[in-house]
DNA sequence: GCTTTCCCATACGCTACGGTATGGAGTGTG
DNA sequence: CACACTCCATACCGTAGCGTATGGGAAAGC
């Protein structure tokens, strides 16, 4: 029973309240459940809505591509930016910031996009470009500890290969202390 | 026009066969696209016969699991058995297997598990079993090359973290060399 | 030859979803 | 007040896919 004067007051979605609904889906059950009347209903409207803010179901796809690039590289620069002799402190920070458990919601959103990748070229090229920054960023904070050009590249690779790697990994039962294994790792990785 | 003399000499499909159909699908596209209709027009006949050899879509998909789990499991014995003194070369040659280029088809079923996995509780306990089982094999081979229990422990899950993370990572263009690296990341790993 | 069993085809109902067409309520704007 | 613009609801069509019901052909056993 809703009184006539308490009823909702407009809300009047945008383009961005779609997009962060379908990175929310996205993160929840992957692109293939990101489905335009499903999203419709989680936001309380109908589909008749999606189709005045976005051409198709691909046009939000590539909004929800664009906003998650540009998320990731604003991010990635602000985690490596490291006062001068800080460069090795940072660059545990960053393994610990992205292989830790918390950081719950964007570790699945990662991991979603990352399977979008494995099938769609649009996906598959931002998370290039993405690895990419990342890759050079950390390159630079080991090159900024000394450490000589090749060294600090493959230094990288293992740093984020692993990192992602963990993230779709369960050492569950592995081990009785699973974060000491991390802080030997990362030391490994870093120093 | 088939000649009546000519004609498949009744092929007749057994499950294996579906399963087998139903893992080169998953490698394909993924779990989400593995349907039974699909699956039955690559294979030549239609959905009545899907009925008949498995109760449902899941019954299919658990059958996956398992065979995929009981492969893996024997795959990472036969890989990691190495003669004594030969442990460290069995370590190199795992990751080479796992990380390399090659072995296409296994790597992108590899996938497509764990991120059925991310979504399906049963699919989950089978990468977490199979996990487990790779972590043990590679732990066993660092125990024998000397080196103590933790840091044995530590190494192996940072090799398969690595080698996992390459296989969703796409670091073309980050370097010319990239096997150079991939070399110095073996050796970080396992020496 | 007849029956049983195995394996598959056909047909059906149902749901989910993409996309379009159209109307309509709300909010400004002249 | 008339009009236009914005945002959304409703209705509709077409397709894909799951699961079921039922029949039918081939092979095997009797």
């Amino acid at each position: 029973m809703e009184n006539k004067s308490a009823k909702a007051p407009r809300i009047s979605l945008d383009r961005d309240a779609w997009i962060k609904g379908a990175i929310a889906i996205l993160a929840e059950h992957g692109v293939e459940r990101l489905r335009v009347e499903v999203l419709a209903t989680r936001l309380g409207v109908t589909k008749g809505s999606f189709y005045w803010h976005f051409k198709d179901r691909r046009d939000l796809q590539d909004a929800v591509l664009d906003l998650w690039k540009g998320g990731r590289i604003r991010d990635i620069r602000k985690q490596t930016q490291a006062q001068p002799g800080g460069e090795a402190a940072a660059l545990l920070h960053t393994i610990e910031v992205y292989a830790s458990a918390r950081n719950r919601k964007g570790i699945a959103i990662e991991g979603a996009v990352r399977d979008w990748a494995r099938r769609d070229p649009q996906a598959a090229a931002v998370v290039e470009e993405v690895d990419a920054e990342r890759l050079a960023c950390a390159c630079r904070l080991f090159l900024a500890c000394g450490i000589k050009e090749e060294e600090a590249q493959a230094r990288s690779l293992l740093l984020y290969a692993y990192v992602f790697g963990v993230s779709l990994m369960r050492p569950g039962a592995f081990t009785s202390d699973i974060e000491s294994l991390k802080a030997w790792i990362a030391e490994r990785i870093a120093r």
